[in-house]
Order: C-alpha cells, then structure tokens, then sequence
DNA sequence: CAAAATGATACTTAGATTGTATCATTTATA
DNA sequence: TATAAATGATACAATCTAAGTATCATTTTG
C-alpha cells in the first residue's frame, strides 16, 4: 500500500531546492544535478507544476523556473491532487452500494472520518514547513 | 490515490456476511449470491483468509467457510496488510536518501507520524464494529 | 461412484506508474 | 543574425499492479 508515488515525491523535491535557492531561476539540469531525477521525468514534471502555477517558467537561454507560490502555501495535499487526483481511501463498493444484510453498516461514516483527518494532516505538510 | 484496494473491500464485505450469519458453515455459492463478488475472484480471497486462520475451510460436499478469528479481532490493517501490504504512505526517495541541500529536512518524520495515527484509526475498524 | 465443495495455481486483461524521446518554440548573446 | 541553451508539447514504451478468469486436483458426503 502507497499513497505518495513518485511524481509526487520528485516534486517535493524539486520544489524544495528551488525554495531554498531563493528567488533565482534555476534550469532542469541544475536541478537535475541536484536532485538526481531522471532528467526527462523532472521535466514534464515541472510543466505540470508551472501550467498549475506553484512555480513559474523562463524560457530561453538562461531560463529555467522559480516558485510562484509561497512555499508556505504549497501542500503536500496539492501536489497529491495534482499528480495522483482526489484523495479517496475507499471508492468501490462499500461507496457505491451497502451490503444487503449490512443494515447497519456503517464503514463509509467510519472511513470517511479517517480520509479527511488524513487530509487535515497532510495539508499541514508544506514545502516551507519542510525546509525551515 | 487509493487507500483500499477491491481484494480488501470483497474481503471486509464477505467476512461481515460470515460474521452475521454466526457459527453455520456458508460456501462460495451462498456468499457469491449474498455479495454479487465475481466467484473466482472471491474463491482466491477465501483462500488467503484460510491460509492466514482468518476463517477456516471445510473441504467436500457440504463444504465451505466459517470465521476462525472472532469479528472484534479482525480490523481493517489486518485485511489491509494481507491483501495489499504494509502501508506506507511514502517509500521512494525520502525513506532512501536525504536531499543533499535540505539539511533540516523533517518529511520523513512528519510522513511516519501520519502514517502511524493512520494504522492506529484503521486498527480500530474491525468486522465487529461494523456490523454491530 | 457421483456430486459438491475447496486447494493450488497459471493465465489474461486493463490501467497506472515510471520513464524516454523528439521536434517546436523562445530567448540571450557573441 | 546565427547559434546555443533553455522550455513547450506530446507521443511512445516498459514495467508493475489490480482485477478478474480458468482449470485441474483433492476432499468429503451420501
């Protein structure tokens, strides 16, 4: 069982040089050099962040990215919606249809509960939290 | 992002059948009938639920399964760790390796305590609870 | 012996994850 | 203005996991 997957991982990463980098821009292959992401990987993933705007691109010789929001503001929950869509702990049958003897069933209150004080935490998570 | 998968959520649904329906030996066909769970499929998880003295099986005509583990004792990390493995929010980079430039960088212990109060809520979720 | 059940296990299908490759476009600057 | 260095857009491929199917062997009852 995993609930972070790589994307996601790599971008905290990467997010986390560029804020400690300050406000310079810094181009894939520094990042890369930092980082160790494979390259191409590394790339698509910051279009996705930029097209988001959690970071902002320059393009051309000397280009590169650099935040575009506080790091403060950048939780690990958006980047888990960003790269693996909503948090959802159970979406088959117990969401869709009760057991039929299960009158009182009641596991969709119980995990429900559980999602969003999973939630609650990992928003608490943010790149800045991570890098003070 | 996905907490439970479809093996553990058959599972929970065909152990509360089980559960309420007290000490009688009930077969695939009968639970089949009772939860709509695809047959093969669900022999396959009544197999690993004997195999772990979840339940037990009772070969040949006549046959088929019964608790073997009172429902209070079965919670839901259980299934979840049978099924899918053990949960780990996170397992990728972080757990391997710090990045170099982040010195102070505390994911992993925010990420393990998370993941701790997470097993210690789905812990409290068993079979019992459910359908009392 | 036949019927009805589980045991063991291999196979298939579909989708998500992870990563690669290519060409187009933009920009700085020699 | 030509070139180098960067991102934009996007298609492709490999691998893994989830979800489901199928088959034959074995056990037990009657």
């Amino acid at each position: 069982m995993k609930l972070i997957t790589r994307d996601t991982d790599y971008a905290v990463r990467a997010l986390c040089v560029m804020a400690i980098s300050g406000k310079e821009v810094i181009s894939v292959q520094e990042l890369v050099k930092e980082t160790k992401i494979p390259r191409a990987f590394l790339r698509r993933i910051l279009q996705i962040l930029n097209a988001r705007h959690i970071i902002q691109s320059y393009k051309g010789k000397g280009g590169g990215f650099r935040l575009h929001t506080p790091p403060n503001k950048i939780s690990l929950i958006d980047l888990i919606e960003i790269f693996q869509g909503d948090v959802r702990i159970i979406e088959h049958v117990f969401k869709r249809q009760k057991c039929p003897r299960m009158r009182g069933c009641n596991l969709k209150a119980k995990i429900d509960k559980i999602e969003r004080e999973l939630v609650f935490q990992l928003k608490k998570i943010t790149i800045g939290s991570l890098i003070s």
